[in-house]
DNA sequence: TTGTAGGCGTTATCAA
DNA sequence: TTGATAACGCCTACAA
């Protein structure tokens, strides 16, 4: 591991002279840029980025903080972070939560220590809970659901959750039932307020008796089918609050001989890719992935740059994506 | 943003008595500690860790070549691996390489100009392209299939292969399809092998009609399932190399009204979270990925202290999953 | 166009 | 137990 003053001797020239040949070629004279090439071929020379992150003060590196990368919604959104970090010369430090707040103070950690220059938080707020915004830490906030104290990007999810349960009301269901996540998280909040404005604007009493509460895994959302199926009186249709519940619930109408869609209807949320091959395909909402971890970046970028971003808030659209989960009711 | 040195002016110190103070507590006396801790609040100090590590010539940062984010297997042993290094002080450094070479080659830049100070790869090893091992760069191969000229920790993708085929074949089956990855993918070459060595023990001759070539996806499981539908001579059961392409290939006989299991068995490779909430549920293979990612991690948290592996190889095993998607053939 | 020299924040060596 | 000081590898005024 040679450095920068070997290259010198080396090529015979100085230090400075072998920096410039690096950050500023143009600033050398052809022959002494050849000199310095060579030497640094001869001794297979690599530029210290600790050094000259250390030099610099900065560290080219930004945590995305995410609640479970074993969630593919999220595999995609880091995709699109990485590919965009990359592009200007970032680099992606995992930082996976698991809810724990704990852990995510260790890794807002990285930022003050300078091992990282930022932060992309993926978890949705919880104000009162909430560790950032931080005086010395940039940050932005992305796929969450409320809007933040700092810049972030998100979608509208009492919108998209209106929009898919009021598709459920078009199709004559009335007895809709609702699989939510937490009951404290604010992306099951706003979906909640979503389904109840569609039911109240179709005239529908709220149901309580309908609403179950998992946790946005597929072993929750068999839990909901369960009870479901043993109601006595049972729903027609159900807007799972996304993907991985629908799944789960498919699978135990199965199991009790409830034919999806022909006896209940199901919608999901996210658009996950196995979305399509579910039996029967999934009616969901298609969240803008790729898009939010993409704008998030250049989001960050933006403010590691020192320009405030013009808005607080990006708000992108979401997709209805209508398949086979749901059937017209005739009852 | 404070510096050791306003930390010792303000507490009247030197600044290696702060320093000490962090690294070496012991051996600085009761009052100076105090007294350091106390400036360190009042001016809100935070080691700066890029300057650290720079002297160190450690970064503690670790790079994981991923194929490929949205394939939840991969998902659970980069956790695996990150949960491991974090509790050695090590940050994970993401590098999607989604089959790319060139984007492989960026992120081992990193490690030869000291951002990380190792990397676990986790594609598998193609020796006539592989760009380790590299004289500078301490690496650890993970989830492969055939041996590495570096560590590495896998499982014997042949034998697990073979088992699955044969309880296939123990289950009255004889013609029985193979859904693999691309040909030269070293998983797919291993999983082949063990298909026909199951095959050969049995005295089934090899069909190459019953052999369909996917890509791993779920896209590719799906027209797999095509071919084998409209094939005149259907197979019985159906060996997919992993759940992913199971899961397509389902989809597909369903719509051509191919009761799964009923007139044709199908078996997954992986065992991925939702491999129990197909319809029917996947018999399947476990892979060890948490094991896999936390042992690779391991391997390379000794090689980077200096001290070499005691062995090259580590195979783990793998387990069998039974579920519902074979049934008995009585043709 | 080039070289000299100072400094980034820390740790480690060596004396005191 | 402490402090002064020399590195670590690089960049960048500044001067030549």
């Amino acid at each position: 591991m040679s450095n920068i003053r070997e290259v010198a001797k080396r090529a015979g020239v100085s230090i400075a002279t072998v920096s410039r040949a690096f950050t500023n070629p143009d600033k050398v004279s052809q022959s002494s840029l050849k000199k310095v090439m060579d030497a640094v071929d001869e001794v297979g020379y690599r530029p210290n980025m600790m050094a000259r992150n250390f030099r610099s003060t900065k560290s080219y590196a930004v945590v995305v903080l995410v609640p479970d990368f074993a969630n593919l919604f999220f595999s995609k959104v880091i995709r699109a972070i990485q590919e965009t970090g990359q592009k200007h010369g970032y680099n992606i430090l995992l930082g996976e939560t698991r809810d724990s707040k704990e852990r995510e103070a260790d890794y807002l950690k990285l930022v003050e220590t300078r091992q990282a220059d930022g932060v992309i938080q993926l978890s949705p707020h919880i104000p009162e809970q909430e560790l950032l915004p931080h005086p010395h830490i940039s940050a932005v906030a992305a796929c969450g659901a409320c809007d933040t104290p700092y810049a972030s990007v998100r979608m509208d999810h009492i919108a998209a959750s209106f929009s898919i349960v009021n598709y459920l009301i078009s199709m004559g269901h009335r007895k809709i039932g609702c699989i939510s996540g937490l009951s404290d998280n604010p992306h099951s909040r706003d979906r909640l307020k979503g389904y109840k404005q569609a039911l109240a604007k179709a005239g529908i009493d709220f149901d309580d008796s309908l609403l179950y509460e998992g946790n946005f895994t597929m072993q929750s959302g068999h839990d909901a089918g369960v009870y479901f199926a043993q109601l006595s009186q049972r729903p027609t249709a159900v807007f799972s609050m996304n993907d991985l519940m629908a799944v789960g619930a498919i699978k135990s109408f199965k199991e009790h001989n409830i034919r999806v869609p022909q006896d209940i209807s199901i919608t999901g949320f996210d658009d996950l890719d196995f979305a399509t091959y579910t039996d029967p395909a999934l009616t969901t909402i298609r969240q803008p992935a790729e898009e939010m971890g993409k704008k998030a970046m250049l989001l960050l970028l933006q403010i590691l740059d020192g320009k405030p971003p013009t808005q607080q808030e990006f708000i992108l659209k979401h997709e209805f994506v209508l398949r086979d989960s749901v059937v017209q009711f005739s009852g």
